[in-house]
DNA sequence: CGCGCGGTTGATCAACCTCAACCCGCGTGG
DNA sequence: CCACGCGGGTTGAGGTTGATCAACCGCGCG
């Protein structure tokens, strides 16, 4: 899952609707801030699609460790790694809309609905991808490497063209909770960024990059000393 | 991925065969140690199934570090998260026997092959939930604990029934990539669980859990110290 | 014999964690 | 109106874990 911009913009579109008799998608259902969808454990009845808002995925170790697993919006589809019980517990961080399939549906899917299968297919190969370059993020690279990431990722999900200013919509320890770092080690690293002149905060969930090259280059293993950051202005 | 013991056993047999004229899966093809099956970036033009032997999955970031992102024994299923271009680069750690299929074949592979595509389906499913559950380890346990939880993975997926001897077929560098850790920590951790009659290494590459309830104490974030080991003795 | 590869061990160091104080904005209730 | 508490964030001082660098071992092999 991890950051994982959706491409499913239909999946209750036509393809779907022939499959008749079936148990149809509900229509878009409001879950405001705060609420779960769904907790770890739970019967995996439905899965869901984001229309609109962003959601994060989760997981609790036993001494109360958490795992942020991945952050989503509109698009993804939520509740298809797991079988009879979900393995993630699933927060809204905004108000969110989602639309539900039921689980059911999954039986036999691929020869009642060819079209909607395929779409999934491809959806939760994106989802693994995704998570595997976010082990790659948290496994090898620095506090400061993995924020630039988080960063850069967030601003291409939410489809920033050029420099303009984007949401960030989750807290800082959410942040901490997906880059396995401490959300004191988050905060200090955002105003470092701040300081040196590489993003602004025009709020704490507004932000503006303002030297990406930079953030790239970091992202991608670079040093980015002062001395690179004139070479590659 | 992950550590992702696989499912499918005759991924190839009867339901897929009725696919008719499609290109057929490959007949079981050798592979020997430190070859690679494919390269990051390389085209996808093929999907393979371990039939035997075990090979790890990593991508390299620009600065050479690089990030194991999963190991995968009989059964798996290698390649289904990419699209174009494969995102990891694959290679056999020991002899391994794949069978692969041709990536065209996964063009309305539900409408032509659904027994096989279910089948697919589940597995990339198993794989997603397998590479979040090691997204936790990573993020969120100590050095220790990643170890612990990474020879109970393995001994599982060796079906190791009582605590009899394993193997661990992977260098200690490649166990250090995938926990993200060095492979000096992983030596040191590995002759400090055994100085403490945690496991027994018989030799480099074969290993017997002694204590196996306090590694999965460790490994869902309990102490471990030796007060501990007592008491759930 | 010498070399290279994989692993182990030791000493040192820094990145990040921990704990604690503090700030700010906001809603509540006296 | 102000006091208060609370949630979320920032900042600081000091400690630990795991990284780094380097030496060394054992083994297989040309």
């Amino acid at each position: 899952m991890c950051i994982a911009g959706g491409m499913i913009q239909e999946i209750h579109g036509a393809g779907s609707r022939a499959a008749g008799a079936m148990a149809p998608a509900s229509p878009g259902h409001e879950v405001s801030a705060r609420e779960h969808l769904f907790f770890e454990g739970d019967v995996r009845d439905r899965i869901y699609i984001v229309e609109s808002g962003w959601v994060k995925l989760y997981r609790t170790l036993i001494d109360g460790q958490r795992q942020v697993v991945g952050f989503a919006n509109s698009g993804s589809v939520l509740g298809i790694e797991s079988d009879m019980l979900h393995l993630n517990s699933c927060e809204a961080i905004t108000d969110v809309v989602v639309r539900s399939i039921p689980a059911s549906r999954l039986n036999g899917i691929c020869k009642n609905d060819p079209a909607l299968a395929e779409q999934i297919l491809r959806q939760i190969g994106r989802q693994l991808g995704a998570a595997q370059a976010q082990l790659a993020t948290i496994g090898a690279q620095s506090a400061e490497q993995k924020l630039a990431t988080f960063l850069l990722s967030i601003a291409h999900l939410c489809e920033v063209s050029l420099d303009q200013e984007f949401d960030l919509p989750m807290r800082r320890g959410d942040m901490a909770e997906f880059l396995g770092l401490r959300l004191e080690t988050v905060s200090r690293k955002m105003t470092e960024f701040q300081r040196r002149g590489w993003i602004k905060l025009t709020s704490l969930y507004h932000c503006r990059l303002l030297q990406r090259h930079v953030l790239e280059e970091l992202a991608q293993g670079g040093e980015a000393d002062s001395a690179q950051m004139l070479r590659t202005a």
